[in-house]
DNA sequence: TTTGATATTGAACGCGCGTTCAGATATCTT
DNA sequence: AAGATATCTGAACGCGCGTTCAATATCAAA
């Protein structure tokens, strides 16, 4: 039973790692003290304690929280039949997964290096394992005959940095919708892997 | 005339930003201190102080040095005619210019949010300058009919995107060379833009 | 109303930070 | 050899860091 004596932990626990997120992609893991943190929440320094064991796993709980959301999502995502189709899935997914999620994403490989080897490598791999799901899909295109890529391995590559590159102009309410981007993104990307 | 009386300045001046630029690149701006990088050099912290008012300017002059020399050898690099050929000179360049400079890629967009205002200001118009360069390509080609895109501005961001990141993979001495990867990368922007 | 767990405060700990500067040292000019 | 200038040391400054912990406040259950 979920026991409540005294209890504000399911309102302050979620508000101190919206704060640390916040914090931590504007100014930097390293820049942004847990006094700074705590004032954002609206508590004192100690009080965090009660949620994180200390600082880094604060930053590392953020990444593996965004990383396990990334791949349970894409694993629920509905797609087409063919490479073809799957990629065009992919594409859209990947920024519209993404784009409201800028500060996680910008966490996530802005800050590795701010983890212990073992937390380092677990989130390592799970970003390998979403690079492979689009790996994946183009070495179908491939043995489908329907892309011709010089080189798989880059290509999935150059299409991850070309689609997290979204995050990095796109502002809500500008020029152009999420969809339309998405769909300007799914033509250059269909047109470089030769469909 | 230049005066050297008592001058260890030619040698040291440059080993402190040779170091500082290795540090920052690898544990971040806000977490290497001047010390520790006064003790990569072998002087004490305070000697630093003898080459940058502080810890900023020393990020700064990296990122301006940084930033001057791209602008400085794309305007230098010979090209071929019509938009085509200038796209690949394009894509060839900065995969070539960017590759041996890791580290002082790494920090031009990692590490701009430890500048204050006025220096971020004077990076991002550098960054801007050298977008607006791929961007006249890429309108060139489409008054040229050779290019056939949907958005000139978004692929100017993909293509940008895609090509800064191979920084993140490439390892000299792997799999494939760099002029290699300079083609297969030149292979698929070409495709995308529709040429 | 008492009990007892939960949640939080507020002060303290040792430490390293960026920066300054008087003094020492090294090198060049004369 | 002497003087001048450039370079560097080493100690110090106030400050904020991550983290700990005894004391206190809060609140559900009994």
């Amino acid at each position: 039973m979920a026991r409540k004596t005294g209890s504000h932990s399911e309102i302050t626990g979620p508000r101190i790692r919206a704060e640390a997120s916040r914090l931590f992609a504007r100014h930097g893991f390293a820049a942004v003290s847990m006094r700074q943190i705590a004032a954002a929440v609206g508590v004192q320094a100690g009080a965090l304690y009660l949620y994180t064991p200390d600082k880094e796993a604060l930053l590392f709980d953020l990444l593996k929280a965004h990383m396990d959301e990334l791949l349970a999502a894409w694993a629920e995502e509905p797609r087409g039949a063919g490479a073809l189709a799957t990629l065009e899935t992919f594409v859209r997914f990947h920024i519209r997964h993404n784009l409201p999620r800028a500060e996680a994403v910008f966490l996530s490989y802005m800050e590795l290096r701010n983890l212990s080897p073992e937390n380092f490598a677990v989130i390592e791999a799970l970003r390998k394992a979403y690079e492979t799901e689009l790996e994946t899909i183009l070495r179908a295109g491939q043995a489908e005959g329907v892309f011709a890529l010089p080189d798989t391995k880059l290509a999935t590559m150059a299409i991850i940095a070309m689609l997290t590159g979204v995050n990095t102009w796109f502002r809500e309410g500008g020029r152009l919708s999420r969809e339309t981007v998405e769909t300007i993104y799914w033509d250059m990307v269909r047109k470089a892997v030769g469909a």
